[in-house]
DNA sequence: ACCTAATTGCGAAAGATTCGCACTTACTCA
DNA sequence: TGAGTAAGTGCGAATCTTTCGCAATTAGGT
């Protein structure tokens, strides 16, 4: 017996259009909707919007993908990986920085140990100006 | 000369649209364009929602307000006060935690020292569960 | 191969924000 | 004080993003 396809592992239908869905997101690093339709549709060009959609919710579901927001709106979606990691993002240039999770583990702590509050630092960007745009505003 | 109105003194035309969404920020606390608008029309139901929209804009320029994204998507507006502070927003109920800025200074700190990034918490709030949400998953 | 439920494509709908433009109004200053 | 002018408003339509309903297709179990 074959090892099984990770999608199918994870209780889901192997199509070709959530698989290249997946690899999009695995290969853009940080992505929106729209970026990861229009990476998919250099190999599959029919695959429509909707199904971009409903398969980053599906696989989100299942744990193989997250989203974040970094910026004013939307959301973008990048690989679920072992080694989780806060996001800075620029609101000048939009430069995106990604910071091991640990670097924030003081702050995490002192909102746990004073509101009570459980941090999660992969949903919302931390927002600023980045070296360079601190520099010329 | 009696003292100029704040609008005044900021260059701004005074009118009546424009004073009552001000005033309705500063008592929603923090409010969705929409909340600000159904207020407005509390006494002038006439306003238009994109005027809401242009004055929130305006009033953001000369820094009377400021907006801020609690969750997945759209803006809140909340009035700019001399007391900064951070946005902890829980992912599950929604509820809002003001954290007054120093709390945070360990944190922004060492994105400093490591990253050059200069860390704004009052555009992007800090996404997490509350004490409530957390206990029961 | 066959059946069934999951998935897709499509078009429409919904929600949020922005825009163009003609009309109104707050302020300037003669 | 009363034009004149530019800023501001209302209105409707345009955009943009995300979601839905539904009929047609297809993956996976038997
Ligand atoms: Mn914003
Ligand atoms: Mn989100
Ligand atoms: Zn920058
Ligand atoms: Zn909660």
């Amino acid at each position: 017996m074959a090892e099984p396809h990770e999608l199918r592992e994870k209780g889901l239908r192997l199509t070709p259009q959530r698989e290249l869905v997946l690899s999009a997101v695995r290969s853009l690093g940080h992505a929106t909707p729209e970026d990861v339709a229009e990476r998919v549709r250099q190999t599959h060009p029919g695959i429509n919007l909707s199904t971009v959609y409903r398969n980053l919710e599906t696989l989100e579901n299942v744990g193989l993908v997250q989203h974040t927001h970094l910026g004013h709106g939307g959301a973008t979606y990048h690989a679920a990986e072992a080694k989780l990691h806060a996001h800075l993002t620029c609101e000048r240039c939009g430069v995106l920085i990604e910071v091991p999770i640990e670097e924030t583990s003081l702050l995490t702590q002192s909102l746990l140990n004073d509101y009570g509050f459980h941090t999660d630092l992969e949903h919302l960007a931390i927002s600023g100006r980045c070296e360079d745009c601190f520099e010329k505003p």
